[in-house]
RNA sequence: GCCCGCCUGGCGGAAUGGUAGACGCAGCGGACUUAAAAUCCGCAGUCCUUUGGGCGUGCCGGUUCGAGUCCGGCGGCGGGCACCA
C-alpha cells in the first residue's frame, strides 16, 4: 500500500471515541431532567439474551441509535435504554441439555451479548441497563401483580393447555409439532388447569377505540390489532331443546346474521360443549367423534386441510321465530373458545355452513336476494350469498332490507324474551400461568381455609430457589422440596405457593416504564414514568406487531387504573423493520453451508472455499440457523468496523423492507468510509482565516451543495428514510471530490473547511466514530456527539436558475434555463424558441400552452 | 377462504400529479502502475434510419395539458389469521 494515501483505522478509532463517550457520559439522562429540554425517548425492542446477536439486533440498535442521536443533536434530552428479556425457555433447555443453571446460562449470555452490542458504538444510557431475571426487577413486577390482582384485573380461571402425557407437562404452542410433544413424541392433549389471567378484555373497547390515536403507527399494524380485538354485533339468543336433555333444555346461540334465521337448516355445537358430552356419554359414537375433534392439534396447517365432519345427535331444537324443528350436530368447526360454542347453520349465506350442508343432505334456503335477482332465478350452487339484499320466505321479515331485518329480527327475540342484541369480542383474557422455573414466581399462596393469599408486600421479592433441578420432566419450582410448603399469612395454617411463573410477555409489557426509574424500590416512580412516556419512538420487528404491543397497551392502562401512570398508551410512533435476509447455499450432497464457507470463482460460480466443489445458491431469506445464511456481525464488525455495519445496513433499502446483507454491500460501504476519511484527510488543516465575503465559482458550488444536503439529510431522517440521507451523502462526497480538484480556486479552503464539518455532522447518526475522527482532526470544540445539527444557510438554497422541461403533447422536447419565477410570456417565448421544440411545434396550430412555475411548459397541439 | 401490502434497469432502490431511473452494487472504458491491488476519472434503460426519434415503472382501461404517482378492473409475488358463527 502507498504511504501517502491516508487509511482510516478503524479499529483504534472505534474504541478510543465509545471510550470518550462514555468518559464524558455523553448519553447519560436524569429520571426527572432538570435541563429544561424537550424530552424523547427513543426505545428499540429489547433482545432476549441468546448469547450472540444477530444481524436483525444490529438493524433494529442502528436505526434506533440513528434517530437517538440525531434528536439528540435536534437539542432534545434524548433517553435511549437497553435491557435483556431474560426470562424464557431457552434457558431452561440449556439446563435440561447441558447442566447448566438457567440463571448462570442466562448472565453468562448477557455478558457476551452486552460487550458485542457496546462493539457497535450505541449512543444508550447503560446506567439504566436491567435484566427482566433479576429479583430487583420481578420483585416490582409482583407488586405490580398483586395491585392489579386488588384492582380485580387478575383472577384465576379454568382453561385449556396443551398436555404431555408422557413428560407430564404443558407444553407451549411451539413445542407442539404435529400434534406432538416435541421432545417425548407423544400425542399432545387438552388438559384444563386452574389458571391466572389478566381480565385484558375488560379493555377491548378502549383499546379498540384508542388505535385511531396513534397516527405515527403503521396503519397495517392499527388493523392487525384491529382485527385481533375483533369486535362484531350480533345477537345471543337461546334455541330451546324439543325434548331437554337432563340439565339442558336450550342451546345458546352467538350470531351476527339473525336476519337470516329463517333459512336455518340446523344448529351445531362445539366438541367441548356441555351438551356434547352429554350425548357423548350415552353414545360411544358420540364419544369416539369428540375425543377425534379433541385430539386433533390446534395448528394452522391442520386446521386448513381440515374437512368440515359432524355428527349428528338426534337431537332437535325449535326455531323461536318460525317455531322449526332443526336437528343439532356435533361439529369440529364450532370452536368453544368463540362466542358460546354453539352456532345455528344457514347454508344458503355461508361458506361453512353450506359446505356442510351440502356433505351432509342438509336443507339450504334463501332467505337474502341478491339486488338485480328475480326471486324465481334465485338459487345457491357451492357458493352463497353473504352480501346485502332483500328479505324472502321469511316471513315477517320479507321485503325488508339485510340490515333492517337484522334489528327487525332482535327486536322480536327481545320480545319473545329468548335473546338480544349484543356485541362481541374476539380478544380472549390473558393468561399468564406458566408451569416452568425460569420466569417471575406469582406471588401468591394458597390456603385450604383462606383461599388465595397475597404474598405479603414486605416479603417482596419472592425469589426463586436457586437449587433447582432438571433430571426429570415438569417445573422445577413444583419439585423443590421446601420452597412451595409456606404457611399463611393470613392464618399461619401450612399452606402451598403457587409454583407457576408469569408468561413472559409480562416481563415486556413494563419494562419501557421500569427504564424511567430502573432502580427505584417500588415499581414506578410517578414524576419520571410521567415525563418520559409516552416513547416517543419505538422500533422493533413486525412480528410483535399484535400481542406484544396489545399486552404493553393493555398493560399501561392497567397500571394507569391502580394509578402508577398517567399515560394510557405506552408508544407515541411505532416503526417496524423489515427482515435481514441473505442467500442459501448447500453443498452437492445437500447439506446447508455457511456464507464463509463459500467462495465466488472468476467464472462467477460458487464453490466451497476448501474442497472447491460446486456449491447450489438458494433463495434469498430471512437469516436462520437452520439453513446456515447466517452472518456473525461480531466478524464483520472486527473486519470492516461498526461504521461500516451500521452504513451498509442503513444504506440497502427503505428501514420498513426485508433487506438482503451480502459481502459485496459491506465492501461497497467500507470503501465509503475510507473514501470519505481521505476526501477530509486531503483538506488542509491550516486556518482559513476569515470567512469571505462572498463565494464564486466552485467554492460556491461546494457550499450550495453542502448546505442542500443538510436539508435533504434532515428531511430523511425525519422520515425515516434512512437509505435516502446515505445516498444523499454519497452524493455530497461526489461534491467534495469536485472541490478536490478545484483546490486552489478562491474561497476553496475556508468552503472545504466547511464542508468537512458539515459532512461530520451528517454523517455522525450513521457513523458515529468516523463522524469524531474527522471532526477531531480539525480541532472543533468538543465531541461531534454533543454538537447541535447544522442548519442550512438560506441564502445558499436559493437557486438562481431552474431548468424548466418542455413538453408538446405531454412529450418532453426540450429544455430551457431561466431565472425563478420568470413571468409566463417570457417563459413562453423562450420554449418556443428551442430548436427542438421549435421542429415540434411546426406547422402545428398551438390550442393551450400550459406554465407551471419553475416546473413545466407544455403545449397542447390541435387536432386528434 | 378472509384481511393487508408490494410490483420501476442486471441488482438494491430514487422520484410534493410536472425532465422516470438520483445514489449505490455489479459491469464496461480510461488514467496511474513494470504488473496487479487500491485509488481517481468517465460510460451505462431499451430499440432505431442517432444534431433526432420510437418504446418503457406487472397487464387492461379511465381521469388529466401531463400518471410510476389518482380511480376501476385483472394478474403475479409476499405477509398476517384463532374455520370467528
Amino acid at each position: 500500500m502507498a504511504a501517502d494515501v491516508p487509511r482510516y483505522d478503524f479499529r483504534a478509532a472505534e474504541p478510543k471515541w465509545q471510550a470518550a463517550w462514555n468518559s464524558l457520559d455523553c448519553f447519560r439522562v436524569e429520571d426527572v431532567p432538570a435541563d429544561g429540554k424537550p424530552k424523547y425517548y427513543v426505545l428499540e425492542m429489547f433482545p432476549y439474551p441468546s448469547g450472540k446477536i444477530h444481524m436483525g439486533h444490529v438493524r433494529n440498535y442502528t436505526l434506533g441509535d440513528v434517530v437517538a442521536r440525531y434528536k439528540r443533536a435536534r437539542g432534545y434530552s434524548v433517553m435511549h435504554p437497553m435491557g435483556w428479556d431474560a426470562f424464557g425457555l431457552p434457558a431452561e433447555n440449556a439446563a435440561r441439555e447441558r447442566g447448566i443453571h438457567p440463571g448462570r446460562w442466562t448472565w453468562d449470555n448477557i455478558a457476551a451479548m452486552r460487550a458485542e452490542l457496546k462493539r457497535m458504538g450505541l449512543s444508550i444510557d447503560w446506567a439504566r441497563e436491567f435484566a427482566t431475571c433479576d429479583p430487583a426487577y420481578y420483585g416490582q413486577q409482583q407488586k405490580l401483580f398483586l395491585s392489579m390482582l386488588e384492582a380485580g384485573l387478575a383472577e384465576r380461571r379454568e382453561s385449556w393447555v396443551n398436555w404431555d402425557p408422557v413428560d407430564n407437562t404443558v407444553l407451549a404452542n411451539e413445542q407442539v409439532i404435529d400434534g406432538r410433544g416435541w421432545r417425548s413424541g407423544a400425542l399432545v392433549e387438552k388438559k384444563r388447569l386452574s389458571q391466572w389471567v389478566l381480565r385484558i378484555t375488560d379493555y377491548a373497547p378502549e383499546l379498540l377505540s384508542a388505535l385511531d390515536g396513534l397516527k405515527r403507527w403503521p396503519e397495517r399494524v392499527r388493523l392487525m390489532q384491529a382485527n385481533w380485538i375483533g369486535r362484531s354485533e350480533g345477537a345471543r339468543m337461546s334455541f330451546a331443546m324439543a325434548e331437554p336433555q337432563g340439565e339442558i333444555d336450550s342451546i345458546e346461540v352467538y350470531t351476527t346474521r339473525p336476519d337470516t334465521l329463517f333459512g336455518m337448516s340446523f344448529l351445531a355445537v362445539a366438541a367441548e360443549h356441555p351438551l356434547a358430552s352429554l350425548v357423548a356419554e350415552h353414545d360411544p359414537a358420540a364419544a369416539a367423534f369428540v375425543a377425534d375433534c379433541r385430539s386433533r392439534g390446534t395448528s394452522e396447517a391442520v386446521l386448513e386441510t381440515l374437512e368440515k365432519k359432524g355428527f349428528p345427535t338426534g337431537l332437535e331444537v325449535v326455531n323461536p321465530l318460525t317455531g322449526c324443528r332443526h336437528p343439532v350436530w356435533i361439529a369440529n368447526f364450532v370452536l368453544m373458545e368463540y362466542g358460546t360454542g354453539a352456532l345455528f347453520g344457514c347454508p344458503a349465506h355461508d361458506q361453512r355452513d353450506l359446505d356442510f350442508a351440502r356433505k351432509y343432505g342438509l336443507a339450504v334456503t334463501p332467505v337474502v336476494l341478491p339486488p338485480g335477482v328475480a326471486e324465481a332465478d334465485m338459487a345457491i350452487g357451492d357458493k352463497p350469498y353473504d352480501g346485502p339484499g332483500l328479505m324472502i320466505n321469511s316471513g315477517f321479515l320479507d321485503g325488508l332490507s339485510t340490515d333492517a331485518a337484522r334489528g327487525a329480527a332482535i327486536g322480536e327475540l327481545e320480545r319473545l324474551g329468548v335473546g338480544k342484541g349484543v356485541v362481541n369480542w374476539r380478544l380472549r383474557d390473558w393468561g399468564v400461568s406458566r408451569q416452568r422455573y425460569w420466569g417471575c414466581p406469582i406471588p401468591v399462596i394458597h390456603c385450604d381455609t383462606c383461599g388465595v393469599v397475597p404474598v405479603p408486600v414486605a416479603e417482596l421479592p419472592l425469589r426463586l430457589p436457586d437449587d433447582v433441578t432438571f433430571d426429570r420432566p415438569g417445573n422445577p419450582l413444583d419439585h423443590h422440596p421446601t420452597w412451595k410448603h409456606v404457611s399463611c399469612p393470613a392464618c399461619g395454617a401450612a399452606a402451598r405457593r403457587e409454583t407457576d411463573t408469569f408468561d413472559t410477555f409480562v416481563d415486556s409489557s413494563w419494562y419501557f416504564a421500569r427504564f424511567c426509574s430502573p432502580l427505584a424500590e417500588e415499581p414506578l416512580v410517578r414524576d419520571a414514568v410521567d415525563h418520559w412516556l409516552p416513547v416517543d419512538q419505538y422500533i422493533g420487528g413486525i412480528e410483535h406487531a399484535i400481542l406484544h404491543l396489545l399486552y404493553s397497551r393493555f398493560f399501561t392502562r392497567a397500571m394507569k387504573q391502580t394509578g402508577a401512570v398517567a399515560a394510557a398508551e405506552p408508544f407515541d410512533g411505532l416503526f417496524t423493520q423489515g427482515m435481514v435476509t441473505h442467500e442459501s447455499y448447500k453443498d452437492l450432497q445437500g447439506k446447508w453451508l455457511y456464507p464463509e464457507e463459500v467462495q465466488r470463482r472468476q467464472d462467477g460460480m460458487m464453490v466451497h472455499r476448501e474442497t472447491g466443489e460446486d456449491v447450489v445458491v438458494g433463495r434469498v431469506e430471512a437469516m436462520s440457523k437452520s439453513k446456515r445464511n447466517t452472518v456473525d456481525p461480531g466478524a464483520i464488525i472486527s473486519r470492516y468496523g461498526a461504521d461500516t455495519a451500521r452504513w451498509f445496513i442503513l444504506s440497502d433499502n427503505p428501514p420498513e423492507r426485508d433487506m438482503e446483507w451480502t459481502e459485496a454491500g459491506v465492501v461497497g460501504a467500507y470503501r465509503f468510509t475510507q473514501r470519505l476519511f481521505r476526501l477530509a484527510e486531503n483538506v488542509p488543516v491550516a486556518p482559513a482565516g476569515e470567512m469571505p465575503a462572498s463565494f464564486e465559482g466552485p467554492a460556491r458550488i461546494l457550499r450550495r451543495a453542502a448546505h442542500r444536503t443538510i436539508v435533504a439529510v434532515t428531511e430523511a431522517l425525519e422520515s425515516f428514510a434512512f437509505n435516502v440521507a446515505v445516498a444523499k451523502l454519497y452524493e455530497f462526497a461526489n461534491a467534495l471530490a469536485e472541490a478536490e480538484r478545484a483546490a486552489d480556486e478562491p474561497g476553496m479552503l475556508w468552503a472545504r473547511q466547511e464542508a468537512v464539518g458539515i459532512a461530520a455532522r451528517l454523517i455522525s447518526p450513521m457513523m458515529p466514530h468516523l463522524a469524531e475522527e474527522i471532526s477531531a482532526r480539525f480541532g472543533h470544540d468538543g465531541l461531534v456527539a454533543q454538537t447541535r445539527w447544522p442548519e442550512a444557510d438560506p441564502a445558499l438554497l436559493v437557486v438562481d436558475q431552474v431548468r424548466l422541461a418542455v413538453q408538446v403533447m405531454g412529450k418532453l422536447r426540450g429544455t430551457i434555463e431561466v431565472a425563478p419565477n420568470t413571468p409566463e410570456a417570457e417563459v413562453l417565448a423562450l420554449a418556443e424558441a428551442e430548436p427542438n421544440v421549435l421542429r415540434a411545434l411546426a406547422g402545428k396550430r398551438v390550442v393551450k400552452r400550459v406554465y407551471v412555475v419553475n416546473r413545466i411548459v407544455n403545449f397542447v397541439l390541435a387536432g386528434s
